[in-house]
DNA sequence: TCTCAGACTAGGCAAATGAACAGTTGTGTC
DNA sequence: GACACAACTGTTCATTTGCCTAGTCTGAGA
C-alpha cells in the first residue's frame, strides 16, 4: 500500500475517528472546517489522494459515501467477542449465568489462536499458587470450556465451592492436581474431579 | 424498547444490512426504492417511527446521518483498536513505520485501563531476562509509548540496535535498566537511555 | 533552472438530499 | 360513528454536498 504523507494519514485519522465516534463520514466541508481550511478544495485534494492510493473508497456524487479501509480490517478479519470475567466461579455456573459476570473482556480469537467455536469466559487469578509458572495475583486467565484437558494442561476447577487454577498432572492413571507454588499442597480427589475448563490465554494489566 | 411494526422493522433490516455492507446508510430515496414507494415521505415516514421509538438516531439536514443503534452496542460501548505487532523494534522506530509490521493485535482499551489517545504497540517478548517479573518468552507486551517512565516501570529500550524489556530503576539519580533475572547483567548507558515506552500489559497464548 | 506534486485559496454549479405540506386508504378501538 | 394511527401518494423547497475550474506557494528532484 503506498505510503501517506503527514497531512493524508491526518485526514485519514479524523475520517476514520468521525466514523466510529459519530458514525457518520465528514462531508468535505467538514474536513476543510476540521483543519481550518478556508477551501473545501483543500479537503477534496486530500480525499482524491486517499482515494488513489486505496485507503477508501466512495460512491460517486453520493453524499457522506467515503469508506475507509484499514490495511488491517481488509487483510485480515477479525473475530471479535466478549466473554463474561468472573472473579470466582460459583458452584454449578452454566451458560445462562453470564450475566452475573461483573465485567467483560473483549478477546480477539484470532490473535490467542483459537477456533471460533470456542466457548469462552475469563477468570480473575486469586492468590500466587501458580506462580512458578508465572501466573500472578490479578492476572486475567482465558479459559475454554469445549477443550479436553491434557496432562500439564493448567486448568480451572471446583475445589470446595471455590474455582481454582491448578496444572493437571496424572499419577497411576489418576488425574490429580499440582499448585506451582511449593507452599501450596496438591489436591487428589477423592471422589470425581470436577474440571471447568482449559486456560488458553493470560491478560495481565501492568498498572 | 418500543416493539416495531413488521414494515418497520423491514425498513432498520435493509438500513442496518446497507451499512454493513456497503459502509454507507441509504438516503430517504433509495429506501423508497428499495421497497417501491413512489414517495420519499412513507419511507421518511417509517424512518420518523424508528427514530422516534428509539433505534436511530440522526443528525438533522446531514446526509445519509442515520445510525443504528443495536441493543448490544449502545449497552457496551468498546474501544478496541489494532496495534501493530512487532518481532523485534528496529532502531530509530517512528510513526511511519507502522506497516512493518509482521501481524496485529486487537486490543480492548477498556479492558486494559487504557486511555483513547494512548500510543499503543505490541512486542513480542524474547528471552527470559524478565522472568522475576514473571515476563516469559513468547508473551506479547502491549507498549504505550505516550506514558513517562517512572521507576520500577517495565519499559522497553534500545540497546545495540534490539530493543530489550527492562525495569528501569535510578542510582544517584541516574537511571538504569534492571534485568530481572540474575544470569542477565544490568545495564548502565554510557550516555544518553533511549526508552521507547512503557510496558502497560501483557498477553500470553498458553498453547 | 525547469518541472512536478503536494497543499492550499476562491468562487460557483448542479446534483443529491432531508423535510415539510396536503391528502388518501385501511385497520382497529372506544 | 368518531378517533387514532400506520402506511402510503404527489409535490415543492431549502439545504447540503460533491466536484469543477483557475490560480498561488513551496520544496524536492532532474
Amino acid at each position: 500500500m503506498e505510503a501517506l504523507t503527514s497531512r493524508q494519514q491526518q485526514v485519514l485519522d479524523y475520517i476514520q475517528a468521525s466514523q466510529t465516534q459519530h458514525g457518520v463520514v465528514p462531508t468535505m466541508r467538514e474536513i476543510a472546517r476540521q483543519f481550518g481550511f478556508r477551501s473545501m478544495t483543500a479537503a477534496a485534494d486530500h480525499v482524491r489522494a486517499l482515494r488513489r492510493k486505496g485507503y477508501l473508497v466512495h460512491h460517486p456524487r453520493a453524499a457522506r459515501s467515503h469508506s475507509v479501509i484499514p490495511a488491517m480490517q481488509t487483510m485480515v478479519p477479525r473475530s471479535l467477542i466478549n466473554v463474561p470475567l468472573y472473579g470466582t466461579i460459583p458452584a454449578g455456573f452454566a451458560d445462562e449465568r453470564t450475566q452475573e459476570a461483573e465485567r467483560t473482556v473483549a478477546i480477539d480469537l484470532e490473535t490467542l489462536g483459537l477456533r471460533p467455536d470456542s466457548k469462552i469466559f475469563a477468570l480473575e487469578v486469586r492468590g500466587d499458587s501458580m506462580i512458578n509458572r508465572h501466573i500472578c495475583d490479578g492476572d486475567i486467565a482465558i479459559i475454554d470450556r469445549s477443550r479436553t484437558p491434557k496432562q500439564g494442561d493448567v486448568v480451572t476447577a471446583l475445589i470446595d465451592r471455590e474455582s481454582t487454577l491448578k496444572t493437571l498432572e496424572f499419577e497411576n492413571g489418576r488425574p490429580y492436581l499440582r499448585a506451582e507454588n511449593p507452599h501450596y499442597l496438591n489436591l487428589h480427589p477423592s471422589h470425581e474431579l470436577l474440571i471447568q475448563g482449559v486456560m488458553v490465554a493470560l491478560v495481565r494489566r501492568h498498572v
